[in-house]
DNA sequence: CTGAAAGCGCTTACAG
DNA sequence: CTGAAAGCGCTTACAG
């Protein structure tokens, strides 16, 4: 490794103040033309890396942006991840990435890391449990933050998220459209706001439709492939024998069809199956998954734009901004036959 | 936001020098006790942040470590990454993650940002067709790299990945033995090492056999579920009608079976599927997946490890680590069924 | 055990 | 259109 080249290097080099080369690089129209021509085929000849901690110190924005959410893998959260950063990347931000696996110390150590980094703001799907002191910690040093997918409560920032009671309430309606009667609700937890909410819009679907509501009929808890597989064997075991069930979400609703079909019956003929954020697999699993389409895209965008936005100074109103699911079906779902 | 508190502020209001407060901070043991747990005192209660830009800007370590992978979407990619963000966690490092999506200048951009913020390391799964100066640029410049998953020709940088020749020849060995002679292989592409490597491996497997080899067994490109989907018509068209299916990966095996499904086949039945990486939705795949554990935790695990020694100042040795991929046998492959 | 001072590499008024 | 100088907030010899 060479000898360091900076803007001073520059400077000497060509016999200019490191003010003028400052400039230069960034395309001042106070640098004559052929000067910042001179100075930029300079510094690229000698190799110079812009030292940003530097410049950061000095002008206290440092383009990076914290997006902390439960955890990456999970491709709802994959999904969304992937609009803000085509988002930030046209605006040559640099993202920092994190889960927080629902550990509210994990996501604070992360929200004290960024603002160590000087980070200009922080996009997140809150941790279970998150305390308003944590996103106060982030207003308050000067790093706005954004929610997505999850809101705080009593905590007016803005949040991009789907219409969960609603979303939910279209497909529950669907399976109640093709007759059946007895549906449970796999997955979710209350300890969630999108669980809270979609187990709500469900029950007031079925009440809308003169179904009693049985509690027994919903298997709370399963949030994954894993966990849907698992609960189909308690769904069989009900003995309300339900003839459907409404999925918390898409990996649920998978794994939950793979438990199925493990125990001889196929979903979508013998059991009609609704998931929950039209993932990209939804519709190249084995039925194609009924499901409702919750804008993972349109969240991520939104919520990027949203950020930039305030990081250059317009005022965005507060408060929560749902984004309209709609109703995607498949093979999944079918009339209820009686035998 | 109140007046920003920094290491003169907590000096000042206590009548110390920064110096003292500084070292304080960091637990120097040239800081009497009673000074320091005041001077912690202190900086807790006035919530004083650390000026991460600042230290670096002094000390030229950043504490920041780059990772840049093909598509963290990927499960392949997000398991290596759960990996290795808990080998950091434990390290006080934060790590900066982009995807490359196989664009060397989304690549050499990532880099570029990375050596700005002072990075300390990159861990990479370089871009499709990556120049070796993109990563001398890294070196040169004092951030060393690690490669994962894919190798670059001709630099001999650290590199961790699995025995691919060797685990794609454990799957075809395993169709041999249960009787297949008909076996193509889909998915992979000859421009990245391990699809040239599992083709190879399989190919060897079939010599090794006496099995000749049809080139137009192989079904060379998807490397994704929908591409494995796809690759089942073409697969049920082969005149050839091969009886099993080598495929490159899980996501293509788990595509392909979808495939099969689709058109009324029994994957595991009528055709023996193998995928590779034993990703954990393999197990609950329908039929379980038999494919070949690829060692992903592993893979991450030392890839981080390696770089934190390196960072240390040992020397490690640089080259190729190869894990050593191991059978995961289930229910997608059968005994071959003459009817 | 503690303090005064220099310096990391930029940017930004300010002066010319 | 260009330059000299201060300062962002730390850490690190050095001195005492």
């Amino acid at each position: 490794m060479a000898q360091k080249i900076k803007l001073s290097t520059i400077a000497e080099s060509l016999g200019v103040s490191t003010a003028t080369v400052s400039l230069a690089l960034r395309d001042s129209p106070l640098v004559a033309a052929a000067t910042r021509e001179k100075i930029k085929e300079q510094s690229r000849a000698l190799g110079y890396i812009y030292n940003r901690r530097a410049a950061s110190l000095r002008t206290s924005r440092s383009g990076i942006i914290g997006v902390v959410v439960h955890d990456i893998q999970n491709p709802f959260y994959a999904e969304i991840l992937k609009a803000i950063e085509s988002e930030l990347d046209r605006s040559s931000h640099t993202f920092i990435l994190s889960n927080h696996y629902d550990s509210v110390d994990k996501q604070r150590n992360f929200i004290e890391t960024l603002l160590q980094l000087g980070g200009d703001g922080v996009i997140m799907s809150p941790a279970i449990g998150t305390p308003r002191e944590d996103l106060e910690l982030a207003e308050n040093n000067g790093m706005p933050a954004i929610l997505v997918a999850r809101s705080v409560e009593n905590l007016d920032l803005p949040t991009y998220r789907g219409d969960d009671s609603y979303g939910i309430s279209l497909a529950t309606n669907h399976l109640i459209g093709l007759g059946h009667r007895t549906i449970a609700m796999v997955g979710g937890t209350d300890q969630t706001s999108t669980g809270r909410d979609r187990y709500q819009g469900y029950v007031n679907a079925l009440k809308k439709a003169n179904i009693p509501v049985d509690p027994a009929l919903r298997i709370a808890g399963p949030r994954s492939k894993q966990g849907g597989f698992e609960a189909a064997v308690h769904f069989l075991s009900l003995p309300q024998k339900p003839t459907a069930a409404v999925c918390w979400n898409d990996l649920v609703a998978i794994g939950f069809m793979n438990g199925i079909a493990r125990a001889g019956l196929m979903p979508g003929r013998d059991i009609s199956v609704t998931g929950y954020d039209d993932l990209e697999e939804a519709a190249i699993a084995t039925p194609g998954l009924t499901t409702v389409w919750n804008g993972q895209s349109e969240v991520g965008r939104l919520a990027a734009r949203a950020l930039l936005d305030k990081l250059s100074g317009s005022h965005e109103p507060d408060g929560m901004h749902l984004i309209k699911p709609e109703m995607r079906i498949r093979q999944s779902t079918a009339p209820l036959h009686r035998t």
